[in-house]
DNA sequence: GTGGTCTAGACCACA
DNA sequence: GTGGTCTAGACCACA
């Protein structure tokens, strides 16, 4: 369910990070769902333990998810997991917008794009 | 003019060349005029020549400046770098609102967050 | 496998992009193969890392290869990487040819010269 | 009658040394003409003596003008300037066909390149 | 003096 | 171990 993609640049766990908040902004992960343990991830993904275990923590710091020592990591009650991404998203997408307004970029342009890309998401 | 940042994680060198991109959207750098040398902007910033080196040289490649060995650099004409900056500008504003919108922020809100950050920015 | 000029006047990352890019079309470096990690290609070649990183850069801005930290560097898949390279080699071409035209040889002649260097690989 | 492109990245030495040959091809500077003196070519063209200086030996050094020490450059009788310029001309295109050949362009191709700038050329 | 290349070597993030 | 960044410093071509 969780595609990595090498080449991006973008790291692995960075990727993971993404594509568990994926599963779990689709539904297909939900509040106290438990997650496959680090050594099975690594598995079935096919990389390095260290990157899952990473992955995790951050998950855990964000308070996406929660580990139960001896149990297992699980997806965190739904307000405040959800909270937690959305802030993050909300923070990125700020940082965003200010970039492009240095570059030059104006509000209508960028209220523009919104648009062109909402339209595309709907083919 | 150009603030450096060492803790941001972000390479100095890229910092470099969005503080010139940045002073040339601003108008404080002009097509036709010239840039410091590369070992003058290294002493002012107190960094490596070669890392001014490599801005110069990513400028460069983007059409944003051009660099004449025993002359000098300069900003380029304007519309073929300020076309070099608004597409790199546009694409990585596409990117940023993809992964919003892959973290669940809804188009009215990300339009919502470019209204609020546009008052901010008239204070 | 890969033949350094010192005296040539090219750059030894060029010639370690144009090494590699040639490896790749006689077959000796398929879609996927790992390249020399950066510091073992600089002892190979006894030439520095930096220059070595440099090379591996530029084939990953033009699509020819892949570089991931902490795993190494790959061959791209064929399409995107083969038309980097024709593109670029046509791109050559033609500016050579504009230079010979300019300085008076024909189109007849420079077909002939074509026909006799096929002649020669033949051999 | 000669253009320098100072974003070209050729040295301004060659650009004079190719548009002096231009000249030549184009019938303007005709067997036994005389060039500019170094300093009276460099104000005009805005640029370094040094360079012009070097631009002319370099052409005299093909055999495609003379200099009568306290009387000026010439150029050269026809045949051996024709010959120099053609003979190096030959040269750069044969490296030329090599390197489109080593990255992987084929004869038949090379060949309708020529074909499809010779008929730009006749518009 | 100006840009461009290269070496030597340190240090960091990532896997 | 792997790629990526940065400093320090030398050397070259060019103007």
């Amino acid at each position: 369910m969780i595609q990595l993609d090498y080449k991006s640049g973008v790291p692995i766990y960075d990727q993971l990070v993404n594509g568990i908040i994926r599963l779990k902004m689709l539904g297909a992960l939900r509040p106290g769902d438990s997650l496959p343990s680090v050594r099975s991830m690594a598995f079935k993904l096919s990389i390095n333990p260290n990157t899952v275990q990473r992955a995790y923590q951050l998950l855990e710091e964000r308070g996406i998810i929660y580990s139960a020592p001896g149990k297992g990591s699980f997806i965190a009650d739904n307000k405040e997991g959800d909270d937690a991404i959305h802030n993050m998203a909300v923070q990125d997408f700020k940082s965003a917008v200010n970039d492009a307004l240095l570059k030059g970029l104006t509000s209508a342009e960028l209220t523009e794009i919104i648009k062109s890309i909402q339209k595309e998401d709907k083919r």
